[in-house]
RNA sequence: GGGCGAUUAGCUCAGGGGUAGAGCGCCACGUUGACAUCGUGGAGGUCGGUGGUUCGAGACCACCAUCGCCCA
């Protein structure tokens, strides 16, 4: 072996071989163990949100698959309609052609290829990641056999009524030019104003004053409004306005909906613009006047001067026009809420169109049902009462885009506009009996891409066939996902799953967290502040990075502050910190809060503990090539590795079964680094460098190193893949195990037989001695290699006993150079003190320690110890405490007073035995 | 306005009624035959505030403060 952990050397050739071999397929042997992925976009690339995900699963998916479930982690990507599409055009864009000059077909064609070429970069990026998704089955949800899933789903739905077609205001992207979903659009507080208008009575007298937002609406406006019980305005319900500049007479009426309190209390009425008004609107009956063209521009049925305006130059115009009136009463600064489309950006309009729906309650209900009865449970919980908050106030979904880039939807119109639907034109026209003669020309619209995700969990596994892929992986186990799609998609799965299969579409789902800057910053490109996790992997130079953060700038003033930024968080550029680092960080953030700030610290430190690893597996392989059989004598530090390890398996399972992988990397690490590493390792070389120990002896440790490494590789697999693979390697022939590959071996089980508590005590009394010897020897600036001898003071007898059954140990590892406990009557030297249970532990002093700094090192031990005892005596003071406290807790309490007061005994002794020097 | 969450060591975070924890950073010492990507020792916290429940509260409850997220 290397004498350092190089992770470049590993990682790719050690997935090569995985995935060349076929070790991520299912086993077909055991309980099935199901993980879909979430799909990511066909356009994306790998992000931190992706890398942290991609670990949890695959640790989940290793674990499991170790564990013995016949496991499959389902790969796939969804076609992402608004994002492919765009990409393309701007493609087109740049080569100056467009969308529209190319037609349908030619560009629906364009967009495959782009597909082919450049398309699902990310699913290398998780090769990288070592994730063991079984890329055979891989799916994609644009694929022949994911269209049909759609293409059933939408005609069964339809057939039952539960998708209609309708005309309402949509949420329109003036500039895609296409309906989005209410989940689609994001409300962001813009500054803006609050314009106040004066509308003139029809009996001429006087007028009511209307606030709004959007003064171009007002050419739409179909009534005034005022609460009802509103005094001021009461005895004008029923009477009639003049509209300014289209001169149009509309009604003043009440509703409920006015807030008196609101600007004026008067509210303008545009039921074809706005959603609470299209609702009072259809209370009042009002008419619609819809003023916009698709691309958001004023239409022909407003007055010839505002025809062909944009909106916003409409707004100056028709606020130039009310002033010029001496319409306009007065304009107030005011933030508002603007909908903007998450993909263009730009302010999504109230838009009446034809579109198609989701009856979505009839799906809701039993969707609800299934969380509520716990056939889904969330982890953690509290993401159900997300879940249910959404799922009581649910809308019908509007599912057709005005897209090319998608499934398209299979319904066939005539010329009079009758709808028929159908798996197909034959279909069509044969349920609904249109022969041949009659023209019939398809929806021109695709569906939302969130509709064939919904089907994800049962068109990856073969829906609508009957599968044998599907009985075995559907319903899922877990569902692993950040809580931001929550609405779009896990909801809809289970909506569907419920639907079309019967059941839910897998039993868990877990939530993690966001990953965030080391700043607390939610991470984007806009801001500069994206972290490449393969630049952890790899590593980056500072200018490599300034130039990736800085370059495409939607914002290019933001550029200084940017560089700054990153000047400041990575003077250094980011060093190669390889895969299982990464991933082991992401594992020991996999807290169960909401927001993780990614630390370099943390990674830094990971990738230490890799190295760590390797080189205490060097250790183990270089001491154990004459491994021999024979028989076998284990030492108390072997039994006490080997009953460590056991709680360590109990802990790990116990761990990945709650979804506590920080936990899980806690645990591991902290029994690889500081029990096996620090103790155990230091203690196996006295065993194997002495002459006085025998071959049986040596032939235990020996075993014990390999055995315990060769499990804390297994143990360690599924949160560091590659280097324990490789590592594994050379251990397993040595722990005399076959096998190609550590992923195939099962994971380890814990032996209760192997607990041992009489190891553990008497090795943490061995483990006691050497650290007061080290502590004396710290904090007396004795240096490490200087020996030492030891006294005994008040040694029982089992003390004795143990020290000389360890004496080797206590000799090398703690360097002392002999112990000996005090004679009876004979007078202790001047000495320096550690405190090993009833016993005292003296290094004599000659020449070596200054009095008054072991006066001082135990009079802060006094202090300490005095605080600790006056707590617990004035707790067992307590007549309340030890009538009703647990007896377990007040026998553990008067423990604590005895041994307290004893070691302050002994402690006072000691001073003053000091005293007597100064 | 409705809902959810956070506040613990300098930093990043665990802990969920009975002794305050980890990693990183910091200080001191150390080229010991696995590892300086290391070892050994040490310093550092009235667990955001105020009340309450309890024999006992970082932990449970109420209110407050600050920060954040989701939905109107």
């Amino acid at each position: 072996m290397d004498k350092s952990y190089r992770p470049k050397d590993i990682e790719q050739r050690q997935y090569r071989r995985w995935e060349e071999n076929g070790y991520f397929k299912p086993s077909g042997e055991g309980d099935p163990y199901c993980i879909v992925i979430p799909p990511p976009n066909v356009t994306g690339t790998l992000h931190m949100g992706h890398a942290f995900q991609d670990t949890i699963m695959d640790a989940l998916i290793r674990y499991h698959r170790m564990a013995g479930r016949n496991t499959l982690w389902q790969p796939g990507m969804d076609h992402a309609g608004i994002a492919t599409q765009m990409v393309v055009e701007r493609q087109l864009n740049g080569e100056g052609t467009s969308r529209r000059d190319l037609g349908r077909e030619k560009f629906v064609e364009r967009v495959w290829n782009w597909k082919a070429e450049s398309g699902g970069q990310i699913a290398n990026q998780f090769r990288r990641m070592g994730a063991s998704l079984d890329w055979n089955r891989d799916c994609f949800t644009m694929d022949d056999e994911l269209s049909n899933a759609v293409l059933e789903a939408f005609v069964r739905l339809h057939e039952e009524g539960l998708i209609y077609r309708g005309k309402r205001l949509v949420n329109w992207d003036p500039v895609l030019h296409t309906a989005l979903s209410d989940l689609e659009v994001l409300q962001n507080d813009e500054p803006g104003n609050l314009w106040h208008f004066r509308y003139p009575l029809a009996s001429g007298d006087g007028y009511l004053v209307v606030a709004t937002t959007r003064p171009e609406t007002m050419l739409g406006d179909a009534a005034v409004a005022v609460h009802p019980d509103d005094e001021r305005y009461k005895h004008m319900i029923g009477q009639e306005i003049i509209l300014p500049l289209v001169e149009r007479r509309i009604p003043v009426i009440a509703d409920d909906y006015v807030d008196p309190e609101f600007g004026t209390g008067c509210v303008k009425i545009t039921p074809a613009h706005d959603f609470n008004d299209y609702e009072i609107g259809k209370r009042h009956d009002l008419p619609i006047y819809n003023i916009l063209n698709d691309n958001a521009a004023i239409n022909d049925s407003a007055p010839k001067v505002y025809r062909g305006l944009d909106r916003f130059d409409a707004r100056k115009k028709i606020v130039d026009d009310l002033d010029r009136l001496g319409l306009l009463d007065k304009v107030e600064d005011y933030d508002q809420k603007l909908p903007r489309g998450d993909r263009s950006g730009a302010v999504v309009e109230p838009y009446l169109t034809d579109q198609w729906y989701v009856r979505i309650q009839p799906l809701a209900d039993p969707a609800i049902e299934a969380v509520k009865d716990g056939r889904i449970r969330f982890v953690p919980e509290n993401w159900s009462k997300t879940y249910f908050e959404w799922m009581y106030n649910i809308q019908d979904w509007c599912i057709s885009r005005q897209l090319w880039w998608g499934h398209r939807i299979p319904a066939w119109y005539d010329e009079d506009g009758n709808i028929y639907v159908g798996r197909n034109e034959q279909e069509a026209r044969k349920k609904n009996g249109i022969d041949d003669s009659v023209a019939l020309r398809q929806d021109e619209d695709v569906l939302d891409t969130w509709f064939s995700s919904a089907l994800w969990p049962f068109s990856t596994q073969g829906w609508p066939r009957e599968t044998e892929d599907l009985k075995t992986f559907y319903p899922g186990n877990v569902l692993v996902t950040g809580f931001d799609i929550i609405f779009f998609w896990v909801a809809r799965m289970i909506m569907m799953g419920m639907k079309f299969m019967g059941d839910v579409p897998f039993h868990e789902v877990y939530i993690h967290g966001l990953i965030r800057d080391p700043d607390g910053q939610k991470m984007s490109k806009s801001k500069g502040n994206v972290l490449d996790p393969l630049d952890l992997i790899d590593g980056v130079e500072l200018d490599t990075l300034l130039e990736k953060r800085t370059t495409g700038l939607m914002q290019p003033h933001l550029k200084p502050k940017i560089e700054e930024a990153t000047r400041r968080q990575f003077p250094d550029g980011i060093d190669e910190f390889g895969a299982d680092a990464l991933r082991f960080t992401f594992a020991s953030l996999a807290t169960t809060g909401r927001d993780i700030r990614f630390d370099l610290g943390r990674i830094e430190g990971y990738k230490n503990f890799c190295n760590k690893l390797w080189n205490a597996s060097r250790y183990v392989l270089m001491n154990t090539e004459e491994l021999s059989d024979g028989e076998v004598t284990l030492s108390t530090a072997d039994r006490w590795i080997q009953s460590k390890m056991q709680a360590t398996i109990s802990a790990m399972h116990e761990c990945m079964k709650n979804y506590r992988l920080d936990l899980a990397a806690q645990s591991i690490y902290e029994f690889t680094w500081h029990e096996f590493c620090d103790w155990y390792l230091e203690l196996s070389k006295p065993v194997l460098q002495s002459e006085d120990t025998t071959d049986e002896q040596k032939r235990g440790t020996r075993r014990t190193l390999i055995e315990v490494l060769e499990n804390i590789l297994r143990m360690l697999h599924p949160l560091m893949p590659f280097v324990t693979e490789e590592i594994w390697a050379q251990v397993a022939p040595r722990a005399g195990i076959e096998g190609d590959t550590i992923m195939q071996r099962p994971y380890p089980e814990a032996n209760p037989d192997l607990a041992d508590s009489d190891a553990e005590a008497e090795l943490d009394w061995v483990m006691q001695f050497i650290l007061g010897i080290r502590q004396i020897r710290g904090e007396m600036d004795i240096s490490p290699g200087k020996v030492l001898p030891v006294l005994l003071e008040q040694a029982g007898a089992e003390d004795l006993q143990i020290a000389k059954r360890n004496q080797l140990l206590l000799r090398r590892v703690g360097k002392v150079e002999s112990v000996r406990a005090l004679e009876a009557g004979e007078d202790a030297p001047p000495s320096a003190t550690a405190l090993l249970g009833s016993m005292r532990l003296l290094v004599p002093m000659a020449g070596l320690i200054d009095v008054a700094a072991e006066q001082s090192r135990l009079g802060k031990q006094r202090e300490k110890t005095d605080i600790d005892l006056g707590r617990a005596r004035a707790k067992l003071a307590n007549e309340n405490f030890v009538n009703n406290a647990p007896e377990s807790v007040v026998t553990q309490e008067k423990e604590r007073v005895i041994a307290f007061e004893q070691q302050i005994a002994q402690l006072d002794e000691q001073l003053a035995r000091l005293e007597t020097l100064t």
